[in-house]
DNA sequence: GACCCGATTTGTCCAGGACAGAAATGCGGC
DNA sequence: GCCGCATTTCTGTCCTGGACAAATCGGGTC
């Protein structure tokens, strides 16, 4: 069969596969912008198989990140690779939600970076185990965790750290927050289930979350990532938890996840809570009836709070 | 757009789109199969979309693990249920890696196992650590985590076991197993690199190996799962490890899995070792020169005593 | 038993068309 | 001016049926 996975296409082309899987665009997709927009224009191989040229993968990624901001494929699909960048720069630069801390960066925040770059990984998990000891967790989870993740994301879209320092940083950053949730876990309290939905591999987002509702006293019932809809549902029975948490990156597709939140919140009793948060572009947009979106860490404690009243309320 | 991921499909069937990634078996390959062999042979909406009932998602189910282990397309594809699982449990049963301890489970493991079953994950997670302390960690991993690991498994498959209860599972144990490997990290010593390959999100098997390394000495450094190949081979090269560590289960396409090494052993420096396990079918066919793989979890031991005599003759 | 070569099997890709649901637009009433 | 509804345009997925290269099998030879 022709390996749709291994790489003997040309060292600068990629197979319609390929570029799939490198921007997250379905095959089928490719080809009929091919036919409507006339882009992307790619190269055949000698059975007329497409190849695309890595410049136009790029370009690819710029078109997915534009659309997944909001943006008409019709209106970018053709656009040059400088109008690309352009446009991302004007669309990306009030990016809410992110913003709000104009106060440089924290002196752990930049230490942590430069460990990163500089240092090999020990060296970087002893500083943010370090800085846990002395800030205390929820500190560190906001000032210096949440910051830090911004800080490596942004770094890695602008090429000054790669993708393997990338996945080291989220690595040992994971470690120390699930030794910190695990410290914290309380026997008796409002009960939160926290996972991701299928297809979305993030989950530091909601390790932070893990720490902070262990913080306010909930126990928590983690279930890793990516657990199907139902499998959620059926937890949150058997587990039987007061809310449920998911966390979306903004690398998730917009549409899918208020088309999951949907889903989800129809399958969950109602009187278990959905609380959703994370980057993601589709959040912004209205939500399903019954589900909530915390926006920024700190909302966290509030939900909590509205938790404890509800039950104390049903419990009269 | 029709919604691939709402399953707004009547209750008992699904959408191709569905199908394809509830089983694993692309989109393309269930009509060409359809075509030739007659199976699945799925009704259609009202549009001419295909809708697979539940019972013939079951059958491509085992009809792709009879493949993955060995089975051609031609005479499996159009098996009926009761056949297919006939052959599953022929077939498998005599699994070469995982049998060899007809000694019934150990009480831990079974302990483990009802905590899951019937109890929250607290307790599970208390237990597992309790348990870490009585043994060590080289027990722990040898004769706890890796057999319940398996256990596990099998309990899933059989359906004693739910999909939110596995992945509880391999949450907590992740943990435990992170901690372990921390505590344990030294210095100084041959320096290994562990992740796995994009598409494998399996990783408590390299945490384990993970903290057999750190018993043996190993520096570990821990790049999470699914990293690219260059991205695997930049770290390596970065960060002067003596060799990679890679994980593949047995849900891993076979053909994959042999693919991604050999070129993941092209890109690496030829002084660096390359180790690769788990259940992964492929790893039973001959793999790319250079690339060892290790059986079990004791041969791990061999394999870095072998670097260690290794880089002393180059120092020499 | 090891090796090689032709025949068959197998998985992915191709083209161009169809259609439903989402988004945008236009329009009338408050 | 703004909201709510109907209409039009846009968009992504699925359809059919055919092609072809790589993988695998089967048999013959050394």
């Amino acid at each position: 069969m022709p390996s749709r996975y291994s790489t003997k296409t040309p060292p600068d082309a990629l197979s319609l596969a390929e570029t799939a899987l490198a921007t997250g665009i379905a095959p089928d997709l490719l080809r009929v912008w091919e036919r409507r927009y006339g882009f992307p224009s790619p190269g055949r191989d000698r059975q007329g198989h497409r190849l695309f040229p890595t410049e136009q993968v790029e370009r690819l990624r710029l078109i997915r990140r534009l659309i997944d901001g909001g943006a008409r494929p019709s209106q970018v699909v053709a656009l040059s690779a400088e109008a690309l960048n352009d446009a991302i720069s004007r669309g990306l630069a009030p990016d809410p939600g992110r913003a709000g801390s104009p106060i440089g960066l924290d002196a752990d925040v930049a230490e942590a970076l430069r460990l990163l770059e500089e240092e090999n990984t020990d060296r970087l998990a002893r500083h943010l185990n370090a800085a846990l000891m002395r800030r205390g967790a929820g500190a560190f989870v906001i000032a210096l965790a949440a910051p830090l993740t911004g800080a490596v994301g942004e770094a890695w879209q602008a090429g000054r750290l790669s993708v393997f320092q990338e996945h080291a940083y989220v690595h040992a950053m994971s470690r120390v927050l699930g030794r910190a949730a695990e410290a914290l876990a309380v026997e008796q309290g409002p009960r939160v289930l926290l996972t991701t939905v299928p297809g979305e591999a993030h989950g530091l987002g909601l390790a932070m979350v893990e720490v902070l509702l262990a913080l306010e006293g909930c126990v928590c019932v983690g279930l890793g990532l990516q657990t199907p809809v139902e499998e959620i549902a059926a937890a949150a029975l058997h587990h039987r938890v007061d809310a449920v948490a998911l966390s979306f990156s903004s690398f998730f597709q917009p549409r899918r996840a208020v088309d999951l939140i949907a889903q989800l919140r129809g399958a969950l009793a109602p009187e278990t809570a959905l609380w959703v948060g994370g980057s993601c572009a589709g959040l912004r947009n209205p939500l399903a009836e019954g589900a909530s979106f915390l926006v920024g860490l700190p909302a966290i404690a509030a939900a909590v709070a509205g938790l404890r009243e509800g039950s104390a309320k049903r419990s009269e």
